[in-house]
DNA sequence: TGTACATCAGTGAACGCGCGTTCACTGATGTAC
DNA sequence: TGTACATCAGTGAACGCGCGTTCACTGATGTAC
């Protein structure tokens, strides 16, 4: 009893990053289904249990804020296609891409969060936004370089279907997060997402890379 | 000098009419880049050019402004889209694209707040949203039924790849209007996207149907 | 065609409310000696 | 280890502002006779 896990006990710094979390957390908590652009700042410091003017301790603005709320959700996602990377995931596509799924629900708000205020709102968070995931379409395109089959692919080839299969992922995980968990439509828009990676590696097996290339195998599949 | 171009004279239902759509024109005139979730009712009457509480006349809720401007939005997409199937597109790809690209440009204002909202803002904007471009996908999975080379396919199949294709060209249409338009940018973002319809109907010309069917010929091009 | 009345788009004053931001403050934590 | 001072996360009162919505109104347009 005489530690109450770490909330008397602490170092001013120690407090002072907790309270920013709260604020991240409580960002996202609001979110539920709204835009970042609607929420109030005295909002979110009743989320974090702060006073409105203590906000100024951690951010110098809303946007400020918004950007920090980008950084800690990209984290989560980057952390997530980390591990998706590591998986053996060329055996068995759909379990991986069940995987996934998992990864995606455990940090649902987050999710929500990027794909929504991606084209939706404060420029400031846009543009934050964008700079990430042309960073994703890269270390794809990374991946892809290192497919024997591919290895003749020009560069540009290859970002414009590492671009093609990062947005089809997006599509889906937007369909997902419209849909209950374990449910049918679940199993669906999962069926359908892996369908159509299908038809794009299908496609990508038929293609002629722009430097025109003789005799190639076929593109890998899952 | 009798008539300022029908200002004074017009009935009072055409003046009313005037008045609404000077709302819907004053919201998306407002929403350059911002989204809708932020617009306050009185920013759209200034807009307008009429007081506050006038508004009520038209719009029973900023809710109901928002799904007036998807209405008149998706009315445009439509006629665009309309458009585009009359054209010979089968023939060159390359260029019916770039009259896609006039069009857009053209109603620049209503394809931002299209691509905004979906996932953007208001829970009234975003189910009128969804619920058009579901539209637009069935419409493409009827053009796809009446091409001989899937005339075996089941609906399912091809529902997943016109879901494909629109998710890809929405894709290219956020990039574009991203961009200054007739720059290099502008014709990398078109160039990209014919590459990644390309390989997506290069996948379709190797893909099995469900229900699994022998000896078919390669899938429609461009 | 003229008159009397109904309709209704737009007005303007007023309201209470939540907002972002300022400011001087408190009191616990950290640091120098 | 003890003291004196500095730092600084969080407080609480106060501000002016734009907001959505109410209400009674005005006056032009429309309609019935």
């Amino acid at each position: 009893m005489s530690d109450r896990s770490g909330t008397a006990t602490a170092s001013r710094a120690e407090r002072k990053e907790r309270t920013r979390r709260a604020l991240v957390d409580g960002t996202l908590a609001t979110i539920e289904d709204r835009s970042f652009a609607s929420v109030s700042l005295r909002e979110v410091t009743r989320a974090a249990g702060i006073v409105p003017t203590a906000f100024y301790r951690h951010f110098a603005s809303m946007d400020d804020l918004g950007v920090a709320v980008v950084e800690d959700s990209m984290r989560t996602l980057r952390r997530v296609l980390r591990d998706a990377r590591r998986h053996p995931s060329a055996e068995n596509a759909r379990e991986s891409l069940g995987l996934l799924v998992g990864q995606i629900r455990d940090h649902d708000v987050q999710f929500r969060f990027l794909l929504r205020e991606r084209n939706g709102g404060v420029p400031e968070v846009r543009r934050a936004i964008a700079t990430e995931l042309r960073l994703i379409v890269h270390e794809l395109v990374q991946d892809l370089e290192r497919i024997p089959a591919l290895e003749q692919w020009p560069t540009d080839d290859l970002d414009m279907v590492a671009n093609l299969i990062v947005n089809t992922m997006l599509a889906a995980v937007v369909d997902l997060l419209d849909v209950r968990p374990n449910s049918v439509a679940e199993r669906d828009v999962v069926e359908r997402a892996l369908a159509q990676l299908r038809v794009v590696m299908l496609g990508m097996g038929q293609w002629q890379p722009r430097t025109a290339v003789r005799e190639r195998g076929p593109a890998a599949r899952g």
